[in-house]
DNA sequence: CGTATAATGTTATGTTATAACATTTACAAG
DNA sequence: CTTGTAAATGTTATAACATAACATTATACG
């Protein structure tokens, strides 16, 4: 139901959108998410989903890092991967393979799906895209080539509705 | 017209295929190409090409480099680097955002192409795969949400024919 | 030849990720 | 409420991947 933005579900979040609400509903999709796994959103699990919803671009884990030691914390690389790792699991975060980074997940909830992701050059604005057509398309393209599928990457890389120049395609 | 394996375009490679022929068919396209683009496939690019083509699994820069030290060299890793940055950019190697690795291109010369890999999870290795349906649905889908298309990664993990257990899908 | 450009060599460092082991915390069985 | 145990966290060190900056050498072309 709810989406990245606010708007109808394929709608690429905008720039000035209240962000705050996506940040918080997150929070409230992710411990529901794990209340019903029965897996715990521990202090320091939560402070990392929260500095992965603080945008819509995908943050690296040293970022993350930096963010919580902000306040003359100690937290190690190691504590922020796990945390992540926790996180990817249990179907809140992504890991953007192209960048090196992390992203919250727009389908909280929903069956652990495979996710493609849309990654503005220009703002670094990266969404979930969820194409029926386009998962038969891959599924088909797989099978008839005698592949089992078991996990698939898509990142596609170019500029968003907002940051497309006038007259572009 | 070739194949990453000699079976017909479509074929995974297999298991005991010659592969001296991948690697000497690769070395003299890739000597074409650069004739053709009037670009210098210099002893270094030549050596870090045949390195990625020892195999069809793709390979990281650090193994590369330890594989033109291995008697005795002092090549550094910048110029693997190097070297591989300009086989990619001239569409003779691709990189697998998935495991910071690289393959060499199983279709050189052909139009700077947007290549989908797939991965297998036991033996490693990688085919291309050129699916014209699968490229459709994802210029639709993008299109769809307003997107510029840029460029795209596509990898997908599984099982190979070869290594699909009997009974599986 | 002389000079501009491309390629390579060299050193250092930045960035991302994991291994290994110690300590603490949550939680339930007794 | 202890006590065992599994989960989570803390800590240190290091592995793995990648690039910056600058010096040197090779190539091409007038
Ligand atoms: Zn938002
Ligand atoms: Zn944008
Ligand atoms: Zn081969
Ligand atoms: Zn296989």
């Amino acid at each position: 139901m709810t989406s990245s933005a606010h708007g109808h579900p394929s709608a690429f979040p905008k720039p000035g959108h209240n962000h705050a609400r996506c940040t918080s509903d997150a929070l409230r999709r992710a411990e529901a998410v794990c209340a019903s796994r029965k897996v715990r959103l521990t202090e320091i699990r939560r402070r990392v989903l929260e500095a992965v919803w603080q945008s819509h671009v995908p943050v690296g884990a040293y970022d993350i890092l930096s963010q919580l030691n902000a306040g003359g914390g100690r937290t190690a690389p190691m504590q922020i991967y796990r945390a992540l790792e926790f996180l990817m699991d249990n179907g809140l975060v992504h890991r953007i393979a192209s960048l090196n980074a992390f992203i919250g997940c727009a389908h909280m909830g929903e069956d652990n799906h495979a996710a493609q992701f849309l990654i503005c050059r220009s703002c670094g604005t990266t969404a979930e895209l969820e194409s029926a057509p386009l998962k038969r398309a891959l599924i088909q393209a797989v099978a008839e080539r005698g592949f089992t599928i078991d996990s698939q990457i898509v990142e596609i890389s170019g500029f968003c509705p907002h940051c497309t120049p006038k007259g572009r395609t």
